[in-house]
This record gives C-alpha cells, sequence and structure tokens, in this order.
DNA sequence: GCCAACGTTGGC
DNA sequence: GCCAACGTTGGC
C-alpha cells in the first residue's frame, strides 16, 4: 500500500500553462535543474496530487491539479544540446537529472491567487507563501491539501 | 572547508 | 526594473 502525497510545481505560464497541460493531456517534468526539487520529485509516488503554480505572472497562484503517473524518468533535456537545460556535467552512464510524468486532472474554474493563500495558510503550512521561496517542487501537508482541494 | 562572486527565481 | 533569498562555483 503506496501512501498518496500532495505536492505542488511551479511552472512559468509563458514556458508551460495550465491551459496546455490540458491540451496535452499528460506531460514530463523536466528541466528541474535543482537538487532539492529533484529530490522531491524522487520521492513522489503513483497517484500523488499535485497542484498546478503559475509563478511570475499576474495574478501568481494555483491554477489546476495534476496527477504523478510515472517515475524515475531520465530527463532527456540533459543530454540535449539544442535545450536550454543542456548539462554538459552530466553523462549517460550516470544521469543527474530525472523527472516524473504527470497527467491533468483539472482546471479551476479561478485562480487561487498568492494573497488568498497567504491569507489561508502561514508559512509553515504552506511553503509557496513564504517571501522568497524559489523551490519551484513543494510538499503539501496532508491537512492544507484538503483546503485546497475544496477551493479549486 | 571557507567564502566571495555570481546567477537564478519570482514577488512586487 | 528592483531586490531579497539562496543555490552554485571556484579560488585558496
Amino acid at each position: 500500500m503506496t501512501e498518496i502525497n500532495y505536492w505542488l510545481m511551479k511552472s512559468e505560464p509563458d514556458a508551460y500553462s495550465i491551459d496546455t497541460l490540458k491540451n496535452d493531456g499528460e506531460t514530463l517534468w523536466d528541466g528541474i535543474r535543482n537538487y532539492q526539487a529533484r529530490n522531491f520529485m524522487r520521492n513522489m509516488n503513483k497517484g500523488d496530487k499535485v497542484f498546478f503554480y503559475h509563478s511570475n505572472c499576474k495574478p501568481p497562484g494555483i491554477v489546476g491539479l495534476m496527477e504523478v503517473i510515472d517515475l524515475n524518468i531520465v530527463d532527456p533535456t540533459q543530454f540535449d544540446k539544442d535545450s536550454k537545460y543542456f548539462d554538459p556535467r552530466s553523462n549517460p552512464e550516470s544521469p543527474r537529472w530525472d523527472c516524473v510524468k504527470v497527467k491533468y486532472i483539472s482546471k479551476s474554474d479561478k485562480i487561487l491567487s498568492l494573497p488568498e493563500l497567504k491569507n489561508l495558510f502561514s508559512e509553515d503550512e504552506l511553503l509557496v507563501v513564504k517571501k522568497g521561496n524559489r523551490l519551484s517542487i513543494l510538499p503539501v501537508k496532508y491537512h492544507v491539501a484538503k483546503i485546497l482541494l475544496e477551493k479549486i
């Protein structure tokens, strides 16, 4: 019996938006080049739910929900010289970066904006409301996730 | 192992 | 555009 956990993953809508995911159906969450964020992905299980967060836009906030459907996938962009995520220090024998595959579940009727999230949760409850937090993948506590699921 | 310089993220 | 936060790099 594998535990279902909850996460939040950020993407700039100009780069990859909830609408793009809705259209694609599923996608590889590649291009993560931060060890902490990568390690969170390594802790994911199939069936985990992920809140999709639009960052670096107005307003930033949660815009939908997705689900983890595949694990431990070698990130192909690290070997692609034409990719902005190319990593010359990674090699195929021991890939440095991996990722998960997610599928679209739902898009919110209305964005749950960062100011609203700050009203609902403290920094300790939900890391994304913490000032200066740059991590693009964050765990979400169960009791927080339950509240979020009712609001998106 | 320390730390200064530098780069990136992302809200405002 | 500014800047706070903080990860990464490289010299020593």
